[in-house]
DNA sequence: GTGAAAGCGCTAACAT
DNA sequence: ATGTTAGCGCTTTCAC
């Protein structure tokens, strides 16, 4: 099962092996005849040039390496959807890894993915720590980060105003007279997690309310700890007016915790998301949510990714890039007006 | 930026780059002394094997290729899920390519992954054609489809059971006393799509039960189109006393479609679908389902392809093996029964 | 136990 | 316009 090489190409259609690469890659001057020839006999033995030999020769590999914690969450997938959809143009394709955001994956995977010898990595990192990254850096490696950024490290980067769209999401429900709020936060080492809490307690400080320890719970982005931790403070005989959700898993689970303690949304307590929940169209009431673009994340972090393998190319530095989206407020049915 | 080779290792070791090699690898006799020595180079240097050097050498990559329809439906991915946890822990990385269910696309990523050496590809089609896919096993690249198969045609597959368990769930709405049943198909030239309309026909058969022409609708997996075909089909007045969805995502379409209309599942229409419909927990009335394992096909496409590349490499030609997963009944709140 | 060298399939500089 | 050849980074056979 011996695969077809340029030089049984060459040896068909009577030329050199250089002129076979010539027509392959259309870069020098072949003339009429020849090319013909070389066409045909490509046609003929059904050749593909090995990618692999190209790549050892070329050094690059037209491989991208996209690193994110949950392949099965719709929202990581539309960030990849969105890198492809851009990248793909430009004959890259796209080696997926799962973390499970966990951060000794993350690195293994990593690992792997610069033995291959990817032109670049796009990565949505489960962790603050940064010396894995920055190695792949020192390799020259291009690295985007997508979704998620690390402190005080410069990298190019593609994330949603995290802070601010919770800072308006936590004053909107404000100004609907909520003073007694619950916060369900995700994962706090990760920057979504740490600044959609920041924003929380900046837009809270503003109004000058006091934040309530009991009302702080932690949700690790996982529907299921954020239906218990709800449960439990509930079963407490707390009742928070409104309970803001980090992402939209935990808001599933929050529903879920508050419909079972026969409460209604938003007639006993409102109900706010980062993030559609999924199957909104069916579920009564609507919650009202930040809506995050994941395609689009994905596209611009496409877009950079391309840039920078090019700069690489050329052997240009450019200074860490960071694109901030601003995903926007969609008002639903979930939010009571007090007083 | 000029990457560390075994060559910047061996000198820096003292030795030549066979012997670099060789403890690399670890497959021939080396001193400890020596062995020594070169493990201090490599960590010094920080060096890593250029894995594409390796590919070409040694004639495999450790990629595989996958390429599914739609990346961002939780159901491909949860295949995607299975494969990755059975293959990775061989050293295996995933190439993943997105087709949106179009025949080109499809094509063309099939002939980017051959290029690219992959060691097999998994792949669930968009198409009855198989040109392409033999094209690909002549070239002696192993093939595994997975969740949908091709007729008359001999290659490894994993799939469910998709006729006898659409008999189940038909026979299961039959029973309780429902004769005028609408089905809501898919795409019906892939065989999921046509065996679970093969599987309906075969129950109603057998129980005498006419198929009314304008119930068989025609969604094609999408859920804008079921719900468009659904609503046009309450709106001309017609009154199925039960629907069948062939995938999740046309359930949920048609649950739309029926609560606009102001009718109530199951009392006025009730509904069965294949797969769980995202988010079940927090919709009314919870739709009964049948059950399909996508991490456990993808975990058995993963086993299937480790050993087709095994077999490959030992020369070994073995006959198409297809696994077939039995999806159970999951009986929930969706069904009334009649009489 | 170790080194020299051929060669995997291709590209590109150099020669004609 | 075309051919010859070195070499990308590695593995492995052969020799010592």
């Amino acid at each position: 099962m011996k695969r077809i090489t340029i030089k049984d190409v060459a040896q068909k259609a009577q030329v050199s092996v250089a002129t076979v690469s010539r027509v392959i890659n259309n870069n020098y001057p072949v003339s009429d005849k020849t090319r013909h020839n070389v066409l045909l006999a490509i046609n003929e033995l059904n050749f593909q040039p090995n990618g692999i030999a190209r790549s050892l020769k070329r050094n690059f590999t037209s491989m991208i390496g996209l690193v994110i914690p949950d392949i099965t969450n719709p929202y990581f997938m539309s960030i990849g959807k969105g890198i492809e959809s851009v990248v793909s143009k430009r004959g890259y394709v796209i080696i997926l890894c799962n973390t499970d955001e966990n951060l000794d994956k993350e690195i293994n995977s990593l690992k792997i993915l610069s033995e291959k010898r990817v032109d670049a990595i796009i990565l949505t990192t489960s962790s603050e720590d940064n010396d894995h990254i920055k190695e792949l850096i020192n390799k020259g490696i291009p690295v985007v980060l997508v979704d998620r950024k690390i402190k005080g490290f410069n990298t190019d980067v593609v994330i949603n105003d995290n802070f601010g769209s919770s800072y308006l999401l936590t004053k909107h429900i404000i100004q609907k007279g909520h003073r007694d709020i619950c916060i369900v936060n995700g994962l706090l080492n990760v920057s979504t997690g740490k600044e959609r809490f920041e924003g929380f307690k900046a837009a809270m400080e503003e109004h000058n309310i006091p934040i309530k320890s009991e009302f702080i719970l932690n949700g690790n982005f996982n529907s299921k700890i954020a239906y218990n931790e709800v449960k439990k403070l509930l079963k407490n005989g707390y009742r928070p007016t409104a309970i803001i959700a980090a992402n939209n898993l935990m808001a599933e689970g929050v529903m879920l915790a508050i419909l079972e303690e026969k409460l209604s949304i938003p007639n006993d307590i409102s109900l706010v998301a980062f993030e559609e929940i999924r199957n909104q169209e069916l579920i009564t009431p609507k919650v009202t949510y930040i809506n995050q673009n994941g395609f689009l994340m994905g596209q611009k972090a496409g877009e950079l990714v391309l840039e920078k393998i090019n700069n690489n190319l050329n052997g240009l530095k450019r200074h860490g890039r960071e694109i901030i989206l601003v995903p926007d407020l969609v008002i639903r049915d979930s939010v009571k007006t007090l007083n």
